[in-house]
DNA sequence: CTGTGTGCAAACTCTTTGCATAAGT
DNA sequence: ACTTATGCAAAGAGTTTGCACACAG
């Protein structure tokens, strides 16, 4: 059994062996792509990223991956908590390698998504759910437009 | 002057010379189609609609609009501040016949959008925006699952 | 009449799926 | 070997577009 380092500073670099662990630990047989993907999605910080912008960045580095396969990658990585799939506007779906309870910025411009600083946003008061529902998550976007100069 | 009345018996709270001149207003010729969608969507109170479900609705009510022509208008009426867009989760877009200041709530299981009663929710404090941007709007989506019984 | 709106079908974008092949253990 | 993952291309959902015809002013 490969003793993994229990060191992972919630985000930034990780190796190619902690990868292998997070990987094995969700279930996950680490192939090929699938490392490589995960190597893309956490070495450089948060990222949301789309489906898309992913595929591009691999083939971009040379890890030929198909569409198919990244969208695999993503729902399986959301679905084992490596991941956490975000609702902003537009037709795409972003996916989001911060997976603590944090809210987004969405700038509308350019369809892009960004972090609210921990602490930055408190959400008031919750309402009650609706009886015979239960609150999954709460979702806070706050939409920002580009100053025009 | 057209007399194409269909049997229309909405119990509505906008009369049909009241979404002409609703329509005017906006800039937007009051044409047939445009005024049974309107009719459709407000004469019932609030609703959270798709492009597709308001197409189907007037089909059933015998109103002849093809579904171009609905997204049209939705957006066109969007752009005129008579509806507002929803951004929630799904790959659909809804519509939201409340233009006012709210919140909502999103039932996971149906997809299916519902207002937060005012004043239920309040957001706490609001970040900055970032240099350069401005907020333009804050989302709030409270995501509701089904309590299994 | 003049210009805008509409309907239709085809195109487009994003995402999912089916199945033969490749790779992990 | 046995099983799961991958790649490909095709299909699917939702949305948009281009153009001829219809309608409102």
């Amino acid at each position: 059994m490969t003793q993994i380092e229990k060191h992972h500073h919630q985000h930034g670099e990780r190796s190619r062996p902690e990868i292998r662990g997070m990987l094995r630990q969700s279930g996950l047989r680490p192939t090929r792509q699938r490392i490589a993907l995960a190597e893309l999605l956490y070495s450089k910080g948060n990222r949301h990223i789309s489906a898309e912008g992913l595929h591009e960045e691999a083939l971009t580095k040379n890890v030929p991956v198909s569409l198919a396969t990244v969208y695999n990658t993503l729902h399986q990585f959301t679905e084992s908590g490596l991941l956490r799939e975000v609702a902003v506007d537009g037709s795409k779906t972003y996916f989001d390698t911060n997976v603590d309870d944090h809210h987004h910025f969405f700038v509308e411009d350019d369809n892009e998504v960004m972090d609210i600083p921990h602490g930055q946003l408190g959400v008031g008061r919750v309402p009650e759910a609706p009886a015979g529902y239960e609150i999954s998550r709460v979702d806070v976007v706050v939409r920002l437009r580009r100053i025009k100069v």
